[in-house]
DNA sequence: GTGAAAGCGCTAACAC
DNA sequence: GTGTTAGCGCTTTCAC
């Protein structure tokens, strides 16, 4: 921490020129090579660097993107991250990361926050979505991007993927391996995850090309490994009448990586005994024992799309609301194939297989 | 997005009142009650809220803070984000997502760009560190928080951690479960981590209680599961004179989980055949199979030492250079102790036990 | 090509 | 307790 920084102003003193030539020759639009020279060389001599705020509240622009999330320390919303600030960096965009809290008021609350103009656009992921947010997000005074559900019909951008048809992926992948009785670990019904997961199962598990097989759904309270172990415990713990489970789906990898441990408390061998699959297609999922079978929606590429959209928004890209829709593949790994003891790699995108 | 926002100006308008009587009565400084209900109900109906970029300007804070890393997907930054952000936000601190980049060079850009005043102050975890960077710390307009290395004999505040002290914690823990030739896959050892680990271990292991059993050092190229599984390939080819390694104690929690993968590979079973500690107590290795025996380096802990003292700094303490130490302990879990089939349980803070 | 001046939205002296 | 006014640092008309 040294002595205050020097201003514009006093960088044109130093030149001996005005205020606004020196801006300009700074921006180097439409000043004299000489200007030019003279200016950097003051602004040089007393390490002159241009204030973010001053320039702010001129052009009304911050340059910077709020991402928000309920919890980001979800390998999901940090993947997303990342993907985002690769993204906006290099166009000289910061990001603020923000919490909605898991309840739509809170959300609400945040994105009315963005009348104080502190951002310049927001990515938002809203575990759930009411109407009052719907409105929210219309109101603002910011572009936003939801990451989730398809917003198009309200005129909200957003990125989307069928998380609903990925899980169809899953069980379709579980009949053809040759499993016949499956258990669904599923998330809150009250979220837009769950809901749309939920829906999936439904919807693959009641085809015909699943008549005669058995489909049962244990609800976890969270998202979390801890919450996946409980449910898993119920399930596995009821044997229905057409037999104990061969195969558990499962709403997100954390979630597989608890029933995969309530399997191994049960002394079920995974994936002999029991074919286990997630979802999200998290770094965990991939070195985790056995590697998990995960259908990927994505997360990396939501974030970038997300990102672009933002930065589109930004740029006065004037359009009618867009949807951008990232479709879901199954990746195939051990938890639902027997693994050859020599076949254990390491983080692999190689071993990909789409299903479908 | 809707209609441009209402500006103090035009709430004080419609108040009919003067902009510093409706800055005041906004502020509950030295305001009538009439004042207050009746700036209070214009700015209601203009839906007024204030610009944090004019305040910014005139007050000279941003209410930001940045927290800067090489690689936000690391658990260990994510753990120490969501400790900052918690303490920052309900002090009304917004945080921003930095990248450092892997070398000292981007890293010394980055806090030179602190000049352009887009933050109250920055919280910064170099991988690497040299006098430059000391230097452009110094020089700083804002204050910045190290994240790392005890900075505090150069004048700078930092938060640090003794995982060398750590390091031996897991040393002793395996002697004293009766291992005898013990590897270590240790990361790059020209970053601070690799360069502190590898002094415990060589201490831990030159010690007189470690006396006629075998240390031996592998190096990996990163501190990833990739790296970590290539290096425990190495490492585990090779027979030391006194027989094959019995236990390998990895540098982080990433590289422990490679070196399990790798021994899987080769047959060995965790913790019988080979016992594997981590570091750094991640979630991920809470939740392993094995779980992993882990040396805490208290990454939510210093990430919230880290906050409160630049919040303090911001907030005008001057004080010199303050050194907060966390001190690292011993978490054992499965992959260095036989497991009970009925023990697995889920992400458990219960069965710590903190060692020397 | 250069300079003078206005003004972005806000807070804090300073008078009254 | 209230109003008037200056000014934070910057970009951008507008005249010349």
């Amino acid at each position: 921490m040294s002595s205050s920084r020097a201003t514009l102003m006093q960088v044109a003193e130093r030149a001996g020129v005005s205020l606004a030539s020196t801006s300009r020759a700074l921006h180097g639009t439409g000043a004299s090579q000489a200007m030019v020279d003279r200016v950097r060389a003051a602004a040089a001599e007393l390490g002159y660097s241009p204030d973010a705020i001053g320039r702010s509240l001129r052009m009304k622009r911050t340059f910077q993107i709020a991402f928000a999330v309920a919890d980001i320390g979800n390998p999901v919303y940090v993947e997303m991250l990342t993907a985002i600030h690769e993204v906006l960096a290099p166009h000289g965009y910061r990001v603020v990361v923000m919490s909605t809290g898991p309840t739509v008021g809170t959300t609400v609350d945040l994105v009315r926050s963005l009348g104080s103009g502190f951002v310049d656009g927001l990515i938002v992921s809203p575990l759930r979505t009411d109407d009052a947010l719907v409105e929210a997000i219309r109101q603002a005074p910011v572009p936003v991007v939801v990451i989730g559900r398809s917003l198009e019909k309200q005129g909200i951008d957003s990125v989307s993927t069928d998380s609903a048809a990925g899980l169809g992926q899953a069980v379709a992948h579980l009949v053809e391996i040759g499993r016949r009785r499956i258990g669904f670990v599923n998330g809150p019904l009250d979220t837009t995850p769950g809901a749309a997961r939920q829906r999936g199962f439904d919807a693959a598990t009641s085809a015909p090309a699943f008549a005669g097989e058995h489909a049962e759904t244990e609800r976890a309270d969270d998202f979390t490994v801890t919450a996946g172990l409980a449910a898993a415990r119920r399930l596995l713990s009821r044997t229905p009448a057409a037999g104990p489970f061969d195969a558990v789906v499962a709403a997100n990898d954390l979630l597989a990586i608890g029933v995969i441990r309530a399997a191994g408390e049960l002394g079920l061998t995974v994936p002999g005994a029991l074919a286990v699959t997630g979802m999200d297609d998290t770094e965990i999922g991939k070195v985790f024992q056995p590697s998990l079978t995960s259908v990927s929606l994505g997360s990396a590429d939501r974030g970038r799309a997300a990102a672009q959209l933002v930065l589109d928004r930004v740029g006065d890209v004037v359009e009618p609301a867009q949807q951008i829709a990232i479709g879901p593949h199954l990746v195939v790994r051990e938890s639902t194939t027997t693994p050859r003891a020599d076949a254990v790699a390491g983080p692999p995108a190689s071993k990909e297989k789409s299903a479908r």
